[in-house]
DNA sequence: TTGGCTCTAATGGCCTGACCTTTTAACAGA
DNA sequence: TCTGTTAAAAGGTCAGGCCATTAGAGCCAA
């Protein structure tokens, strides 16, 4: 934000809809679509934009929570603190996917079959794209898998490998995805009462993981696709029965 | 919202940075999924919720407008105004990844990689689930396109294909992201200067959709293909010679 | 020197209370 | 019946204030 000395804001017509805050809002953004905000950058103090823009910090408020709440800047408290540009997260998507399927816009079911396709792609590009390097960072993954005990633990390890698994595609959009479904089901698996669902899963990582170093495109797929139908119908069975429960309550 | 007459909002916890508004947005929140709020539901008034909740308006506010810019509500003024739980729309998505492309965590080519990947999987679900009903509707289209003369026009006829198209899946999910991409290249579309690339494209529509009545799954893929790889690389090479010329100027 | 200690200023979080504009419904008058 | 007026409700904005958190400055004692 540079400063700007003549009078900047002065929408006296507001003929539209238009609000003060989503001005403010749209003049960052294009700042950040300009190249003139990059991420870590910091926007100077709510009272200073205050004198700086002509509005009321209430005002400055609600630009820049909308600004947060949209995944663009983060605030922190105390001197030194402010709101700062920050780098775009699969967390925002999980959000608006979450809110979603509170809405009744999108189901579980249709989130999971999307995933299958997606995860699809994603173990194509992987096959054509991954380095050895990554392959590594799978195997380690799978290693650390095996030794662990909480369910909380294999879920973290299962989101580290799908993580990995995504970024050796290349495409952070289809990483947004992926990490975004894992996160969601990811909140049923924290749920009180989750049954676990051990057994193949290590076996069938490790016959996922030769295949890929196979290049073996379809075989990768295949194996992908049938653990996820067994997890997923899994987390369907739990989020039926939680739904059940709660409508008999 | 319950009316909560002991002391509701006190958090004196340190180490959670919980503030006050995030906490009645969570309220909220709770609400949808626990579906005692629902799409075209009214919230309270401002100053109702200050005083049900025991906090300042200046705080609903910020309350209110996160739910707003995360695509929950949507306000109204006037008297008969006020805040209203709506449907899940893509426009959500689209601004999530907007932003993101202003932030350099995406780029234009990842999401239209991404893009031709997903649309195979849309077409392929088409192919198999697409009712003739759908086959008519999409014919339709195709033939409004034949109509049109502006960008404008055209643009919103391509809209309405994809958007159909991925309708005919049965997955919103996927319709989201269709729908999304659909909108963010819109953008470009709507860029003044942008070079129209009319020719083939009612050809390539007529083949596409013939492909699609036979059901013939391979072939309205690689019909797809085609099409959207050279669509792609019209936005590309647009894309970036307006970055070039930004750079000189 | 070093390790704390307090003090202070900057900054976000929240509050109170007021005024404006927009919108709708109720009402009055022709 | 229609039309214009009015009043109430609701969001949008402003002004100014206090509190809590934080990082640095400066100080003091071991």
């Amino acid at each position: 934000m540079a400063s700007e000395s003549s009078p900047p804001f002065k929408q006296q017509r507001p003929i539209r809809g238009q609000r003060a805050f989503e001005l403010i809002c749209d003049t960052i953004r294009q700042r950040l679509s300009d190249g003139l905000l990059k991420p870590g950058d910091k926007l100077p103090a709510e009272r200073e934009l205050s004198r700086q823009l002509h509005v009321s910090r209430a005002t400055i408020r609600e630009a820049i929570r909308s600004l947060e709440i949209a995944g663009i800047v983060y605030q922190t408290k105390g001197v030194k603190g402010g709101a700062f540009i920050r780098e775009g997260s699969p967390d925002q998507i999980a959000k608006t996917l979450q809110d979603y399927m509170s809405l009744g816009s999108i189901s579980l079911e249709e989130l999971t079959e999307a995933r299958i396709f997606i995860q699809d792609i994603v173990v194509q590009l992987a096959v054509e794209r991954a380095t050895e390097e990554q392959f590594a960072t799978l195997r380690r993954i799978v290693e650390k898998t095996r030794a662990v005990t909480s369910v909380q633990e294999r879920y973290s390890c299962a989101a580290d490998f799908y993580r990995t698994l995504a970024l050796s595609t290349g495409n952070r959009v289809l990483g947004m995805f992926v990490e975004s479904v894992t996160q969601i089901l990811g909140r049923f698996v924290r749920t009180p009462g989750y049954p676990t669902l051990q057994e193949e899963l290590l076996d069938s990582r490790e016959r996922f993981l030769k295949l890929l170093e196979q290049r073996d495109a379809e075989g990768a797929k295949a194996e992908m696709r049938t653990h996820l139908n067994k997890i997923h119908a899994h987390v369907h069975k739990f989020a039926g029965s939680k739904a059940g429960k709660e409508d008999a309550s």
